[in-house]
DNA sequence: CCAGTATCCTGCAGGC
DNA sequence: TGCCTGCAGGATACTG
């Protein structure tokens, strides 16, 4: 469900309200995710633990504490970390929670069980394969120059290329519609047959859709919030996602959606060539 | 290596 | 009111 802005809006909410903050206990149930959650082997890293920062990378949070190595976060579809108080009733799929030494507690809800919660010690994120094989950043300066060329050197639809998260990390199906469309390209065409131009405006309108999505704290679509309970504003912006059977924003030609890689994707037929 | 599909899981909306 | 189907902000194992 969140893709990077969504993540990211995660993470500055972590940095503010686990500010200065100890585990003083960990709890949960040792469920089955995209990898195993050990509640028992994170309990035993993180508890007496003082918070120290929240980073990212692509769609991936890691917290880091006073101690060497660091816990790492995948929401999946739908996942949510959410900052409570402990007398909050508990939700069902709460899989693991932190206890907190202001007395509130830091709980990883994931009905769908798509997304991950594994600890890393020291060097092992370096090693970890969801890490290394991540693409390049979108927010990063050199994307327009980075990105056209691996695009073009591929034959899928450049819509399943933007998802392909070693290629370009953190963008999803949502950021990836609205880009495509601010671009003018056709969600289907072919990496190897768009030019190298039209590739480097992909890529600007990527980073642009994602940097003003950020701003807005992300896009609320069922039920994104952050740590705190607040929605993201994007969704207000959004032209495309979502928006099948509607007119284009731009031309007013009726929007089609297609299956693309198993996704749904919205686009304009007269817009986007 | 690359491209395309199937699959993990729960919840919810829509059709009958 | 159900029951059934398909779809949902994702990643990856497997197939050809």
């Amino acid at each position: 469900m969140p893709e990077l802005p969504e993540v990211e809006t995660v993470r500055r909410a972590l940095e503010i309200g686990l500010n200065g903050l100890r585990v003083t206990g960990v709890g949960g149930r040792s469920v089955m995710m995209r990898r195993p959650l050990d509640v028992p082997f994170i309990a035993a890293k993180l508890t007496g633990c003082k918070f120290s920062e929240a980073r990212r990378r692509g769609k991936y949070l890691l917290l880091d504490f006073d101690r060497p190595g660091s816990l790492m976060v995948h929401l999946g579809m739908s996942g949510r970390l959410m900052l409570c108080n402990s007398s909050e009733p508990m939700l069902k799929h709460a899989h693991l929670v932190l206890d907190l030494s202001d007395g509130r507690e830091l709980r990883f809800v994931d009905p769908r069980r798509f997304g991950l919660a594994v600890w890393f010690g020291p060097g092992e994120e370096n090693c970890d394969p969801s890490l290394s094989d991540l693409g390049i950043e979108p927010l990063d300066q050199d994307l327009e120059n980075h990105l056209p060329p691996l695009l073009h050197a591929r034959r899928s639809p450049v819509k399943s290329l933007i998802l392909d998260q070693r290629l370009i990390a953190g963008v999803g199906n949502i950021y990836a519609a609205e880009a495509l469309w601010r671009a003018g390209i056709r969600p289907t065409r072919k990496g190897c047959r768009t030019s190298l131009p039209r590739l480097g405006r992909l890529a600007v309108e990527t980073r642009e859709v994602i940097v003003e999505a950020v701003a807005q704290g992300g896009t609320t679509i069922r039920d994104y919030a952050t740590p705190s309970g607040d929605f993201g504003y994007f969704a207000v912006k959004l032209q495309v996602y979502g928006k099948e059977g509607q007119p284009c924003p731009r031309c007013g030609e009726i929007l089609k959606d297609t299956r693309i890689a198993g996704r749904t994707t919205v686009w304009c037929p007269h817009c986007q060539r």
